[in-house]
Formats: C-alpha cells, sequence, structure tokens
DNA sequence: TGTTAGCACTCGAAAGGGTGGAGTGCTAAC
DNA sequence: GTTAGCACTCCACCCTTTCGAGTGCTAACA
C-alpha cells in the first residue's frame, strides 16, 4: 500500500482536527473538514489503510481515529520548513540587554510559557571550554579577600576568602599580577597542576592565598557546571485533559520543578548538530521517563565564545507543532543575534 | 454552654482523627478510638454540642464531622507549645556553612519538603537597611569596568560598566578611594541626591564614571528588593485528595511557581512580632486567596545584620500542626544560631 | 475500478435506579 | 447523665438502559 497525496492530505486533516480539539476524529469529520468532496464512505476506506499502515490509531473500536507517535512524526518532519512569524513582543523583552542574563532568561522562558500555553525551560548556557578573562583580589579587611573572576561572556563570579595574616597593598598588587599573567586567557581545563605549582613557587610565602584562590576559582566553575535551569508555566498542562489526571501531571510537574532530570533533554539538545537545531521529542522519543505522554520541542541557543544552551517546550503530543518550532526559531535567531555582535 | 474539658478531648479526638484519615469521623469511631469509655449515643450528643458551638461540621447529614476553621484554630492555639524533637538531618545541611546562602536556603526548602510531605517556601534575606561594606572598581580592559559591591552580610553584586575613555590607574585609584569614603558604612536609603552631587563634583572630569556607579549600586539594590522566594515540593499536595484536584492544585501550583504572591506572605510574616515568630494560618485567614483551601504554618528566621527571612509551609488544612510547627522551630533555631556567632 | 448510500453493529458516556452502609437524631429506659 | 434501640438520611457503588458517534461491510452506481 502506498501514502498517496490523498492518504497524506486526509492524515494531515486528522491531526489538524485532533490538534485543536483533542478529540478523536470521525470520517464524518473530515468528509466536511476539508475540501476533498469525498464522502464519509470513502474516507473512511482511506482511514482504515491509514491505521493498517500505523499512521493512526483508535482508541477503542467505534471511536474516531487519533494520530500515532508515527503519524505525528511525518507530519512534524513534512512540516519542519514553516513560515517565519513575527513575535514582537518577545522582541522587546530580549531587547532590554542591560538585564543580567538570567533574569533574562527567566523572562523568556515566563512569556514563552504564557505566549504558548504549554511548559517551558531553558537552560543558561553552559561554559564549557570557557576563558578566564579577568581577575582580581581585593582586601575588604584584615581578615578577608574579594576574589573576583571574570570570564568570557561576562560570567562574573566572588569569592571571599579567609586570610590569617594581613596582606600589604604590595602583596596584593604582586599576586594579582602573578594570577592575570599566569591565569587570564586560559581555560578551566588548562589550569593544571603543574601550572599551580609553579604560580605557588613564585608566590613564595603566599603560596596558601594562591591555593584559596585556586580552589575558588574551581568552586566558581563547579557551581556552574550543574547547569541551571529555568521553567515556567508548568501549570499550562492542566489545560490539556489528556495530562491532567493527577498521576501525570504530579509527575510532569514535578520533573520541571526538580530540573535534575532536564539536564538530560538539554545535553541531547546540545549534542545534536542538525542545521535547525530544532529537535521534537514525540511520546516515547523522549529521553524523559515521565514525559513520554508528551512532546517536546527543544532548540539551541548560541551566544558566542561558545556558550550555548537550550530553550525546550513541553506539551502534549498534539501540541501546536507548527506554531512552537517557529516561535522557537524566532527565539534563538533573536538571542543569536543580539549577542553576537 | 460551656467547652468543658470533656468536649475538649472529643474535639482532639475528632481532630487527630480526621488529621490521619482524611475522612469525616463518626460517633462510633470516637467512642472506641479514645478512652473516655463513652458509648456512640454519648459522644453524639457533645457531637451535636461541638457543631452548634461551631467548632466541627457536617459536609452533609448523615455523615461523621470535620473540624471547622475555628476548631482548627483552638486545636494549633492549644499545642503551640509543644515538644522539641531533633532532626539531625537538617542540621548537617545546614551546617554546611560554606554552601553560597541561597543554594543552602534551596538545599532547605527541599529537604523540608521531603521531610514534611508539604510544599514548602522559603524568602532569602531582605537587606532592608543593608550597609555597604566594601566597594571596588576594576579595569578589565579598555572600555569596561567592573565595580563590585560588597554588602553587609557579605551579600555581592557585580556590574560592568562601560566607558567611553580609558581610566588611568591613578584616576581609578582615586575614583576607589572616593566613593569609599564616601559611600562605606552607608545604608542605600541614605545615599541621597546631595551626597552624589557632592561626591560628583570631586570626581571632576570622571562625573560620568560615578553616576555609573551608583546607578549599577542602586540596580544591584534594585533587583534584591523584589525578594527571592525559593519553593520546594509543590507536588506534594497531590498527596492530599482534598487538594488534589485538576482546580485546586493548578491555583496552588501556580502560585508557588509565579512567586509573586507569596511576598505578600513573607512581608505579613515578617511584620508579625509575637514572640515565637511562628504563625499559622488556617483557610480563608491566609493572605492569598488561591490557598484559601490550604493551611499555612510560617517562621521568620534572624541571620543578624538585619537580615530576616521566612519559611513557609504549605499543606491541606489537615496538617500535622504538632509536627510542622516544631520542625520550623528547629529550623529556624538552628539557622539563628548558626550566622550569629 | 473507484465512489457512495445504507445498514447492522460496537462501544463509551451519561443518565437512571436500586442497594447497603455509615452515620445521625430522637426517644425511652436505666 | 448515660445508654440502647430505632427510624431516617444520604452518599457511594453497582448495574442497567439509553443514546449517539463512529465503524465495517455490502451492494449499487458511474
Amino acid at each position: 500500500m502506498t501514502l498517496d497525496d490523498r492518504k497524506l492530505k486526509i492524515l494531515h486533516a486528522i491531526i489538524r482536527n485532533y490538534l485543536e480539539t483533542g478529540e478523536p476524529v470521525g470520517s464524518r469529520t473530515i468528509s466536511k473538514y476539508t475540501d476533498l468532496n469525498l464522502s464519509s464512505a470513502t474516507i473512511r476506506n482511506e482511514m482504515s489503510d491509514l491505521e493498517e499502515m500505523g499512521f493512526i490509531v483508535q482508541p477503542h473500536t467505534s471511536a474516531g481515529r487519533i494520530p500515532s507517535d508515527k503519524g505525528y512524526r511525518l507530519y512534524v518532519d513534512s512540516m519542519m520548513e514553516t513560515r517565519e512569524k513575527e513575535i514582537e513582543e518577545l522582541k522587546e523583552v530580549i531587547l532590554q540587554k542591560e538585564e543580567k542574563i538570567d533574569r533574562m532568561l527567566k523572562g523568556v522562558a515566563k512569556l514563552l510559557a504564557a505566549n504558548t500555553n504549554y511548559a517551558t525551560m531553558i537552560s543558561a548556557p553552559a561554559i564549557q571550554g570557557n576563558r578566564v578573562k579577568f581577575l582580581q583580589l581585593s582586601r575588604m579587611d584584615d581578615n578577608q579577600i574579594l576574589a573576583v573572576v571574570v570570564a568570557e561572556g561576562n560570567v562574573i563570579k566572588n569569592n571571599i576568602i579567609p586570610v590569617s595574616e594581613k596582606l600589604s597593598d604590595e602583596t596584593l598588587l604582586k599576586l594579582n599580577l602573578l594570577l592575570n599573567t599566569h591565569l587570564c586567557g586560559k581555560t578551566i581545563e588548562e589550569i593544571n597542576l603543574s601550572l599551580i605549582a609553579s604560580m605557588k613557587q613564585q608566590a613564595g610565602i603566599h603560596q596558601d592565598v594562591v591555593s584559596d584562590v585556586i580552589d575558588a576559582l574551581a568552586e566558581s566553575i563547579k557551581v556552574e557546571e550543574d547547569l541551571q535551569i529555568y521553567t515556567s508555566g508548568a501549570t499550562n498542562i492542566f489545560k490539556y485533559p489528556e495530562l491532567a489526571d493527577n498521576r501525570k501531571a504530579s509527575d510532569i510537574i514535578h520533573t520541571l520543578e526538580e530540573k535534575q532530570q532536564l539536564t538530560e533533554l538539554v545535553n541531547d539538545a546540545l549534542s545534536d548538530e542538525s542545521d535547525t537545531g530544532i529537535q521534537v521529542y514525540i511520546g516515547d522519543e523522549t529521553p524523559i521517563q515521565s514525559m513520554k505522554d508528551c512532546s517536546i520541542v527543544t532548540a539551541t541557543y548560541d551566544l558566542g565564545d561558545g556558550m550555548r544552551g537550550t530553550i525546550g517546550i513541553v506539551g502534549p503530543k498534539r501540541m501546536d507543532y507548527d506554531k512552537v518550532v517557529s516561535t522557537l526559531k524566532n527565539i534563538t535567531h533573536q538571542l543569536d543575534d543580539m549577542y553576537k555582535k
């Protein structure tokens, strides 16, 4: 049996209708809904074929048909090159560049959730392979030193280091020079033991301060390592009856709240190197067990300097893929553009 | 009619039983459940009285009784001086003092949620009236200056300030001196226009940098102003059937996710100056509309330096007040003790 | 050979009806 | 003041019926 043009049209009609209503769709509906001018009986025959081919299923005998995961997949693939739609509101929010990046990301997540009526997540850019740009020790008082590390992409980290002995201005100056000379332009991975040893040696009697700074540096990076994820609109899933039953809703919201499991999704998305940067997980395709009744669409954005993050949208399988994909494309483009210059 | 000892005993029995089961409790149950040795008929008479007094209600004729808000209130008040219970696990977590404070708070919220099976929230300490402790400008490159502000309680804020002209080392030193001399020890409120004007005057040709720094300072504070709140265990509410219906659950979780409305609760709790620092909101007493089917217990903690925050627990009206209150007391004591020294 | 009308059939959702149990209020007896 | 007993109420549960939406199949038609 071959999937001819008419079958495809009917399949699309079924999916679109189901996306709207969430109810199984019957042959009579399609007969009226499309401009094919076919009777319901004919549609029934075709639907029977489509079911045999695995694109649609019946929830039970004598119910209408709903798309299977395979059907969605076909639909999504055939629709991937979609219209570009402007979303002015998003632009405005993102353009407030002076916002701190994390607040901006939260804003994007929230806006996206409000716009799409799905749950959203966004991961802060990972700074893997990021280089130290600037480093400064200052004396706060006799017992405490403030260490500031700026990495590329203007990621700033502070640590307060307690010291036993008071350091003179001169010593601080020397240490600053030493640290900057040795560490600037290095990635975290490049700061190895031999480098540290050589710095310690040059630091002379202030070895312990040096190692404290290095520790602080390592700590700063480590904090960033379990990458941060912001979510929004978790309660949107209550809008879709097929996800709103207690057990499922609880699982999904819990996953979004905990964020831990989302890292898998982020990593999966980041490692993907398709041309569009958009990935669609339908039902069982998702790497997150608790979301197997959902579909997830992810997009990666790139702020330059190797700072890449992921935006994700979680909704029912009958989500409006068309709109979601184009919205995501839009947003990632905005992000890319803005920070690259 | 007077609320004698026997009535009180029966009321407590009803409440305790309802807390456990979540089902309306009947006279026969109480007759067996308590050590009063009274027949169900007698209990019925007493229950009838208790209902007339407004402490218990019937969901419908010929059902058992459940406590009214007034009943809970009596119970909670009579129980406020409770046992002190050790919770070793909490101690350990909190004692990892070197954690950044926000991570610590997140940890507390999470642990508390896991421990109590309710939803939890914790507000980061407000730094109202907090003083500037240390201030430093450093040159990152020719066009950018890094401003670091440390406030009391070691709250650190960074801002990157773009400058049009390159500033010499000497100028930077001067500016640092100027800023520190004028601003250290001041609260944000004390930094007024005349102070700024006088500083600008002394800064001479670098007026614009000064005002940029002031702006950055103001910005740093503003960010902190809409105080940060962390929540955890929102999905715990699914464990209580009376809250688990879609509409209610969605409202509650949404409120927890949005956090905006929680500030009311925090402010309410912070403004309360009872001796224990513990407040219990039962049903309609809560300032948050969407949580009128819940009870909320809040406690304030005090890290010294005027840094006070709020911990809250959100659960069904039939929450285990006893356990919750003592757990909260415990935690706030730990927090208080630890940071005060 | 593809399309259509018609018909019997299936199944779930919603509505109705009966039953049992848990619980109450009341009364009379102790 | 306490208790046993009884009539009564009401919900939860189960079963049945009904209704409608939808299907598959067959026969007729172009």
